[in-house]
DNA sequence: GCTGGCACTCGCACAGCAGGAGTGCCAGCC
DNA sequence: GGCTGGCACTCCTGCTGTGCGAGTGCCAGC
């Protein structure tokens, strides 16, 4: 029916309106700005029945519509095509990721310049280290009864334990130590580390037994341990701009979730590098986050996603836009770190 | 003179009132919440002398008063004592900052904790590297012709960088250039190091030297480079509290120049582990700070701070709260990083 | 099924007004 | 000389009321 296709044309027009001015359209607008064809009053029919589906509200009776989260879904899923990023656009961010030293230096560039791009608040995960493989593992002595463990994973990731040893140790103990350990766990997932430890065990001389054991417990935990995955937050200047536009009251609950960093990093678990993920306001089922939408896709090579990054801003964004940002920048981070 | 006397009392209580009230404070209310043992008449004289003096000002011509950035001064340096915190407060300083597992985490946490204390936006600089000390120098094997290069200071902090050598190398290569690397640089301020240089290539064995100094090359890099110095901040959704009455027009500009952190890190770069430097509003000479108070101090030992902490907030602050919290903060994770 | 016309609703901005807090000044008192 | 109570004055704040405009829903006509 042409006359389906015509209602799902005004709310695509009443998205694209509402997001670039902020106000409520009306329908005399809207027939001005786009070429519908058809007159004021059809469009306001159109609109009653939008509204009475759900897809528009209206803040208060005399005023234009607005489209609901529901609308801004159904935008996203049939009505927006995804905005290819400008020339000038791809070339800021090779020239701003180009050049950066180390993993640490990868994503605050990324966050930065995911903000810059968007004009929202940018959000990047540390690659998971569960997701990860061992590259290397150092063991220093501190002291003669405490070390410290330095595991690098692939993606350039590096934590760090110190650990108390039961025994005083000595440097060649030290060594075998260190040959031990990475002779069982270099290229091995951090998943699947924890398998390797009988094996290990069993394999190792026993004068080092006890050694082993404690600092395999301690690798265990760190490995283990997932609350440890890091994000990096940029660009929450961007929320006090459309100020009591675009969220309730303040932006204060927004800060606090994002500063949680759980609520987020609960989201980001669920993102892979294939397709956009794209939650809008109540979606989030996170109260904070009501009147929020969070865009975000996995980095790393598509078999394979090492974390997430992604925008939060308003329900009122340009979705087309975000999405192609965080794609963009979110396969030239991978293809950063599958070289390094 | 008592007279004197007792116009910076009138002054302190004009500060504890509009810290307290957020509200202009008049001579009546003063005289009510306060035992001056003048009357209202009399304090609206000492009030045209502070207002004269340029401690105090009227928001506008019958409003209360409110201090000047002069005033606080004057309030910071001569009129309170440090408040100290309460055993409640001490203890939560303790647990919260206990069972950190890294530098990370430690850092982290203290920022948490600083801006749950003060309600203020909190700011952590890492240990500077220029004034730690080498503690181990790991060299990974990545490619035939690609090392990686892993500082570990004795501050706990990681750095990492990957050389790409003009030959390739070999494991037993690999491993007697760990052991000249260590040998000569453990133990050894960073801000020294780059004198090591010259002797480490000459004492180099020949088929190295090449290796060596293509590394330490990048190791100068890494360790020279002072804009390195990373910032953990937190407690930014405390700016949304106060709102339009703490901040003129918006919290935007505060909290773009504290992701700029290069404005935060000139202002650390003057702390010391034995004072709190307070700066206020206008003190700070950038734009975006006015309206706007700095507390920060060191931390690490009395001899040689490591790095700094603090908060940021509005000029109408508790001062002597807020001193005492990042005082006992940093002095806790001086011993953190003490001990480890 | 679309269109133009029309009455109606309702938020917003602005003006006008009363209330109140606070000040400065002055004359008197200790 | 310094403190005090009294008093007139200022000016912000909050409230109310009104006009305006945007936008709607509905209806009759094409």
């Amino acid at each position: 029916m042409a006359h389906d296709e015509r209602r799902l044309e005004v709310l695509r027009a009443i998205v694209q309106d509402y997001v670039s001015t902020n106000d409520p359209v009306g329908s005399k607008a809207l027939s001005e700005r786009h070429d519908l064809g058809v007159s004021p009053a059809t469009i306001r029919n159109d609109m009653a029945v939008l509204e009475e589906q759900g897809y528009i509200t209206q803040p208060h009776t005399s005023a234009g519509r607005v489209p609901t989260d529901k609308g801004y879904r159904l935008f996203v899923d049939r009505l927006s095509a995804v905005k290819p990023l400008s020339v000038a656009e791809r070339r800021a961010i090779e020239r701003f990721l180009d050049g950066a030293v180390d993993l640490h230096d990868v994503l605050s560039r990324s966050v930065r310049l995911l903000a810059q791009l968007t004009r929202q608040v940018a959000v990047v995960q540390y690659p998971t280290l569960s997701r990860s493989a061992v590259r290397h593992l150092e063991v220093v002595q501190l002291a003669a009864a405490r070390l410290m463990l330095v595991l690098i994973t692939d993606t350039g990731r590096v934590e760090q334990r110190v650990v108390d040893t039961p025994v005083d140790v000595d440097a060649t103990a030290v060594a075998e130590l260190r040959t031990l350990l990475n002779s069982a766990f270099v290229g091995v997932k951090l998943v699947d580390a924890g398998d390797k430890v009988p094996d290990l065990l069993e394999t190792a001389p026993p004068h080092l037994r006890g050694l082993v054991a404690t600092v395999s417990a301690t690798l265990m935990e760190t490995l283990v341990e997932p609350s440890e995955d890091r994000l990096v937050i940029g660009g929450t200047a961007n929320l006090a701009r459309g100020n009591a536009l675009d969220f309730p009251g303040t932006v204060r609950p927004l800060l606090e979730a994002l500063e949680e960093q759980v609520v987020v990093l609960r989201l980001m678990s669920q993102v892979d590098a294939s397709t956009v993920l794209v939650r809008i306001g109540e979606e989030n089922a996170h109260e904070a986050l009501t009147g929020a939408s969070f865009v975000s896709v996995g980095y790393g090579s598509a078999d394979r996603a090492l974390g997430g990054l992604g925008v939060v801003g308003p329900t009122r964004m340009d979705y087309p836009m975000n999405m192609a940002a965080v794609r963009a920048v979110a396969r030239y981070v991978g293809h950063l770190l599958a070289e390094s």
